[in-house]
Parts: C-alpha cells; sequence; structure tokens
DNA sequence: GTGAAAGCGCTAACAG
DNA sequence: CTGTTAGCGCTTTCAC
C-alpha cells in the first residue's frame, strides 16, 4: 500500500474513536480489577476462576464489546484452530456438498475453514497451498492425490495432518479418503454390458479424475464388447448446456448414433436427457444415459437417473473424523479409507 | 497394506522433525549471514535488499523450504490480508457464484477468504460473526441487510469496511450493494400481467429475501388482476425436487389449475417444468413458468425458462472493488450500490 | 485463585 | 543497504 495512504488511514481509525483502540484481554482486565492473565483463564477455562471474579470480569467483556485476538493466541500457542480446504471449485456441488459436512464436523470441534478453489490446475494448487500453509493451519484437507513435489514438501514441511479426499492412493501424504475412479467406471461398463447395452459413448468434463474414469470405462467396454467407445471432451466444467453440446456432437459427428452414454457427472447427463428429448429421440430406448454423482436432482428427473452413489456426506465426515483423530495423536486410526462407490439403477439405462 | 504405508509415513513425520522446529526468518537469516529483518524485507521489498544478499537469502528459502508465518506478520503489522465473508449456503449456486468472482477479485489484491455459511439463520449468524472477528479480518462481506443488534455492534466496533450484499437499504452497516427485491417481484407482476397473465401462483424456497419477493409480487399481481395469488412454501431449501413436488401441491389442492407460476429460483422453476411435462401439461400453454436468477441451465432448457436475471459477477466484482476501496481509504466511492435485475423473456412465460 | 515474566515470529520505527 | 530495538496481544510457566 502507498505510503500517504496508509498514514491515511491510520488517522481515519483514530478519528473512528470506537474503531481507534480495539479493547484487549488488558483492557478487560483493568475495568474488572484483574490481571490480564486472569481474563484470558476465565475464556479458557472459567473453573480455574473464582465466580466473583468471573462476574466481574465477564460484565466487563459485554460493557466493552471485546472480541478475544485469535491472532495472538494463535502465535502465542502455536494452535491456530484453523483447518485450510482446498477444492477444485466451489460452484460445483460435487465438492461444496461435501464441504459442508467436513466444515460442520470440523466447526463442532473448534475449528474455522479456510476454503479455496484451485481450479483444477496444479501450479495454481501449489501457490494456494503454499498461502495456505503461511497461515499456520492445524491440519489441511486436499482434493486429489496428484500434487507437485514442492507442495508435497512443503506439506511435510509442516508437520500438521493432511487428508487427501476424493482419490485413494497406497503412497498418500498422510491421510486419504475416497474411492478407486478406475474401478468405479470398470463397475459401471460391466454393469452397461450385462444389461444388454453394445454400444456406448463418454461425454467428459475437464476434470483429471473424470478423464480416468473414461478411460478405465472405455478399456473396460472393448475389451468386453469388441466396440471402440468415442468420446466427447467438454473442455470446461460439466452443465446442463454442456450435457447437451456433447449429444449433440457426438451424433452430429456420426461417431455415434445410439445406444448408451456414460457422463463423467449427473449434470452432463441431465443435457442429454434434454438433447435427446428435443431430438424426438426416447430417453432410455433410443438413447440410455448414466450419470455420475448421484445428486438430489437424478431422483427426480423424468425418467429419473441412473447413476453412480458416492457418499459425500460419508466422505466429509470420514475426511474430519480422521483429521480430527491424528490431531488428538491418536496414530490408531487407519491412513487410508476406501469409501466406495454404489451403482443406482433407475429409469435412464 | 495401510500398515506398511502408516508405517512409512510415521517415520517420514519424525524424521521432518514432525511438530518440530519450523523454519524461521531468524534461521534464514542465520543461513544466508543475514539478520532476520533482512529477510523479512527481502521478502516484502526486494528492491530495498542488495541482488547479492537477495540471492542469499532465496537460496536459504529454497533450501529450507522456509514458509512466512503470517500469524505473526499479522499480530506485528495489525493486518491480517484476511477477508471473511458470510454466505446462507455454499451448496446453494446463487451464492457460491457470486463469492467466486468476489474471491477472485480479493485475492488479486493479496487478500485470503475466509468463508462460513450461516444457514439463513440470525442466531447462528451473530456467533459466526463473532468467530471471524476474532481472527481479525481487514474486511467483511455479509449476506443481507438483517442483522442482531449485537452483531452490528461488534462489526462497528471492529472498524473494518464492511459490505451487505444481495440486498438493498439506505442505512447499511457501511457499504451495501445489491438491488431491491420487492421492486423486482413487482417488475415481474407487472411483465406477467403486460404478457396477459391473469391468474399466478408462486413457490417459495425458505430464504427471507425470497419470502419479500413473494410478498411484494402477489401484492402487485392482485392489485392489478384481481385475483389471489396462491404459494407453496417448500419449507426448505430450493431443488428441482421441491419444484416438482410444489407444483403437485398447488396442482392438488386446486388452489391453481392453470396459469404463470412465478418461482423463487430458476431450480425451482426447473422442477415445475419437470412435473408439468409428466402429467402431460404443456409448458407454456398450460402452466407457464418464471424462474429467478438467470441460472447457467435457464437458456438450454426445453423451453429455455423466462427469468430475472442477477448480474452475479457484477455483484462480486462490485463489492470487492467497495471494500478494497474502503481500505484504501478512498471514502470517495458511493457507499450504497443498486446493481438492478433484468427480465429475461425466453419461452416459458 | 491469582499474578509476573517470558516469549510466539514477525513488522515498524529509527540508527548507522 | 543493513542492523537494533520495541512491541503486537495473547498463552505458558512458574511463583505466591
Amino acid at each position: 500500500m502507498p505510503r500517504m495512504a496508509q498514514d491515511r488511514q491510520k488517522q481515519d481509525r483514530q478519528k473512528q474513536g470506537g474503531a481507534g483502540k480495539r479493547v484487549t484481554m488488558a483492557a478487560v482486565g483493568r475495568i474488572a480489577g484483574v490481571s490480564q492473565v486472569t481474563v484470558s483463564r476465565a475464556l479458557s477455562d472459567p473453573s480455574k476462576v473464582s465466580p466473583e471474579t468471573l462476574r466481574r470480569i465477564r460484565d466487563a467483556i459485554e460493557a466493552t464489546g471485546f472480541v478475544p485476538n485469535a491472532i495472538a493466541g494463535a502465535l502465542a500457542s502455536q494452535r491456530s484452530n484453523l483447518v485450510t480446504a482446498l477444492i477444485p471449485s466451489i460452484i460445483n456441488i460435487t465438492y461444496s456438498a461435501f464441504i459442508r459436512t467436513f466444515s460442520q464436523r470440523m466447526r463442532e470441534a473448534g475449528y474455522q475453514i479456510l476454503l479455496s478453489e484451485t481450479g483444477f490446475d496444479p501450479a495454481e494448487e501449489e501457490s494456494v497451498i503454499a498461502a495456505h500453509l503461511s497461515r499456520r493451519p492445524d491440519a489441511m484437507l486436499l482434493t486429489g492425490i496428484h500434487h507437485s513435489a514442492r507442495a508435497k514438501r512443503q506439506l511435510l514441511g509442516a508437520g500438521i495432518p493432511v487428508v487427501e479426499v476424493w482419490d485413494i492412493t497406497d503412497t498418500p501424504i498422510d491421510l486419504c479418503v475416497g474411492f478407486s475412479h478406475p474401478e468405479a467406471a470398470r463397475a459401471v461398463a460391466d454393469h452397461l454390458v450385462a444389461r444388454g447395452h453394445r454400444a456406448a459413448a463418454t461425454v467428459t468434463a475437464s476434470d483429471e479424475r473424470a478423464g480416468r474414469r473414461r478411460d478405465a470405462f472405455a478399456a473396460r467396454f472393448t475389451a468386453l464388447t469388441g466396440h471402440p467407445v468415442p468420446d466427447h471432451d467438454t473442455r470446461g466444467p460439466a452443465s446442463i448446456g454442456a450435457g447437451r453440446a456433447g449429444l449433440a456432437a457426438l451424433l452430429d459427428n456420426e461417431a455415434f448414433r445410439a445406444g448408451v452414454v456414460f457422463c463423467s457427472s449427473d449434470l452432463l447427463a441431465h443435457g442429454i436427457m434434454i438433447e435427446a428429448r428435443a431430438r424426438g429421440l426416447r430417453v432410455p430406448r433410443d438413447i440410455a444415459v448414466m450419470g455420475f454423482g448421484d445428486q438430489d436432482f437424478a431422483r427426480v428427473l423424468d425418467p429419473p437417473l441412473t447413476t453412480v452413489r458416492i457418499d459425500r456426506d460419508r466422505l466429509g465426515q470420514v475426511a474430519a473424523d480422521a483429521l480430527l483423530g491424528r490431531i488428538a495423536c491418536r496414530e490408531d486410526g487407519q491412513a487410508i479409507s476406501d469409501i466406495g462407490f454404489r451403482i443406482i439403477d433407475r429409469g435412464t439405462a
């Protein structure tokens, strides 16, 4: 900030009066007739302070509107009560829904969550990780299992519990909770072939995990049926519009005319249903659709969407518990949790 | 297998010094052969340090994996470079989409965002505000204009810039950017009546602002047509499923048989389209639908959804700029910004 | 049950 | 250009 602006700001804050001096524990103590430490104790463990003193301190806090300075507390105690989380996208319900469960669980345990988006970009992630680490979080949540070497080093150096979610690996940085994407995709291929499908295509959003599902699906489907699996890459985030465009492209290219489309998300699948209907094609008779994620709308579409359920709430919960366990130094909890997946057979495939 | 990975992990942490000594500026300085302040300067303003010294410091940082301690920095400088934001729901795209724009803008200016949900509950909001204030943010964003008296007092006492978004008032705490919900709702009523609609109903999610829109809409529509406007309250968050259930309830109650349904969100409107079609009703011939929000899917539905557009990106941008302006002490920026709304006429009403 | 003293790791003056 | 000296507002530890 330019020097002048800074000076002016200082003056303004002082003029504000109420804002000039923020209330400190020392000030509260002065009013209550005790020392600063006693105020600290009254807040952190009231039982260590006599009832009478406690009352005076509480009155003083109320009168001054004192709000403790967590920054100073964190510096002194070396505990920030902060947990940071990185997700690819905040507007993608897949991630935001499980972050909500995770946050709630952590908040109940007294932690606040610092959340950032990384936008599916490893370089971006690296810089965000460093920024987060500078806040000295007590633990950290990362999405996915691929991180730059530098980021891993810093994470290890931080000496805090780290949980990687939404994927699974034998070699996590620390903790890991998720499921195997290739395995899920192969299960989908097996399922669709068992149901009699002999032609398939995929529509896939820009997401490394989605890409691995597509590859595993195509490999298995082709192995089983001998037919290639054309793919449409949305080159962007999943959306209903991208799904419509995806089916349109597949059909117009004549790479695909009928069969089942396996999508990397329910949103895409929904778009495919709309596009199919707009073209006078019947779902699932002409075009069958398989989603991924089992978002809340999947069951209320018409026909209801066949998809793969990932228990996001459980994922958030298990991730939080794993971290909490590590923080409490219970090293006994298992480091790797596979929460699995489940094919939900409904009306579109 | 987990066991081995776990053991390996444990060793790694111990070797790393686990909870051991984190690298400090003093340590980096020692290695580079300079004092701690010089390291600080090298980081905050490299031009103040000789090139040769800078090189040695950078090498030392690289070698040690040093990550600056923002906690200590914040305590010393009285600037946290943290901005906190409260939104009702993280999984509601309405809010998460604009938070993304806001965050990006703030990040470019060097701020990190601490985000929390308040879940539409004022009491919850109050406690979250206090928790956020304890982190000594440099600014704060609040959703809506209704806050508890205690919360307002603490906010004022904090002496930081505060912006209230998604609504508008003549008496903001500090800054305010949004639009008038009753005004938007009345404009919708005028528009629908002008298009010939004489019967209307509403489907409304649990959200104070949505409720105010419904009330203003019903009052205007009735004043214009003489007909009452039945409402279905979803008693919960907006969703496609809630929209379907809403139309079903309206129709089954016989409070409503044909006409236009004004929804508090596009998601609800989408559900209504699905339910109407499932019942063999034509949209918009039998049931017309008006959404709210103009989410990305609105234009790709079939028929495309008529709705009200709120420029969320602009909202996020203006909110960020307002805050940044205040932080830089440019008191000239206007305190209240009305970003307006726009009726987007498409195929459903 | 309460207080005094000693930092936590950094930034902000002020010297040199 | 670089170093020294003071804190920032708490928690911790040790006395009393």
